[in-house]
DNA sequence: AGACTACTTGACTAAATGGTCAATTTTGTA
DNA sequence: TACAAAATTGACCATTTAGTCAAGTAGTCT
């Protein structure tokens, strides 16, 4: 890993369990192993440094987890559901990197939130065309398959806060089983 | 308002647009028009008023809110819809004010994190028992009231965080829309 | 070799941070 | 009125903060 991507991981990292604005620039570099003048060599501002992590590390970090599902052909409500139910590793005390990111970040600054929206939407659009396959695959009926998407990422991502809430993989469980109930209902 | 409560509310609003750790000890006394000794008289740490907020105005905030759903005999549901789709003066920049520091405070503290569950836990609370009333009122059926509550009161979260994201509370209308489809399918 | 660019080093700065404290004023009450 | 407790004042402190910079090193061309 070279220096630049060493230090954007070890921002992502930083960032993601501690927040922006608790996170300073110093521990950042202990972390990276990297000294002052090098980042504001690659970065010019510790804001600079954020918006890297956000369109290079959690793009992709997001795109790596849920394009895969695009593929799926069969079963498709199953599969995507067993995707969002299977939470191993996960994180329960630090929550969910975007909805971190974009909570604590939207409104402190409009370079973050239209960043952060962008990664938000494109999450979305992912679940939009998996929910259209379901469609066509005659696995699922509605009227609005847009707000479907948008509502089905929202509560996807609300059962990870309330999770965060009680830092307990167990009251995940128990909240995304009802929006699968949901789904599963809309035949 | 006394000078303590001036404090907790100046406290409460910046920490509410600003985030804990972005907010300064200094700027909450300039806003209360408070010097520091006197805070430091009232509250021994940053933490502590923190925690004051939490106990004493947050809590409030959210049981003046909700609880008066609880009276509510008819169309328990709609009344139920009506006061999540009610947002008129809702901040979509800044978001919830219980998920804003709940998301941030949780994983930092676990004072914060026992003092914001109690509160998430009671904001559940009575959710459940709105949907139990409208159980007993024959609007609703439902197995597991404990979570549709748990995910109703998360879902409704999500709806405001993803409007959020957009800073837009026509998102969070279209978002909300499909918790109402699915709560009114229940029957 | 010479020269140009990319990267690294770490000491430095000015401002902001949370917190302390002794001295003072205000308030309630005997 | 006397007195103690509660509340207020604001200067002060050590530490941390984001950011700067002049000096250097390493690699890559001609």
């Amino acid at each position: 890993m070279n220096p630049r991507e060493k230090l954007l991981q070890s921002a992502f990292d930083e960032i993601y369990q501690n927040g922006y604005s608790a996170t300073s620039v110093d521990k950042i570099l202990k972390k990276a192993n990297m000294n002052k003048g090098s980042m504001y060599h690659f970065f010019k501002s510790k804001k600079a440094l954020a918006l890297g992590v956000i369109e290079e590390k959690l793009s992709l970090h997001i795109k790596n987890k849920y394009e895969p599902l695009l593929k799926i052909e069969k079963n498709i409500v199953d599969e995507l559901m067993n995707v969002l139910k299977d939470r191993e590793g996960f994180d329960f005390v630090n929550g969910c990197k975007l909805n971190n990111m974009v909570q604590e970040l939207s409104p402190l600054d409009k370079d973050f939130k239209i960043a952060l929206e962008k990664i938000y939407n494109d999450f979305e659009n992912i679940f939009e065309q998996i929910l259209n396959n379901a469609v066509r695959a005659g696995e699922l009926k509605h009227d609005d398959l847009k707000a479907l998407s948008i509502y089905t990422v929202a509560s996807f991502e609300g059962c990870l806060a309330t999770a965060k809430k009680s830092q307990d993989g167990k009251v995940y469980q128990t909240c995304i089983s009802q929006l699968e109930l949901f789904l599963k209902s809309l035949k």
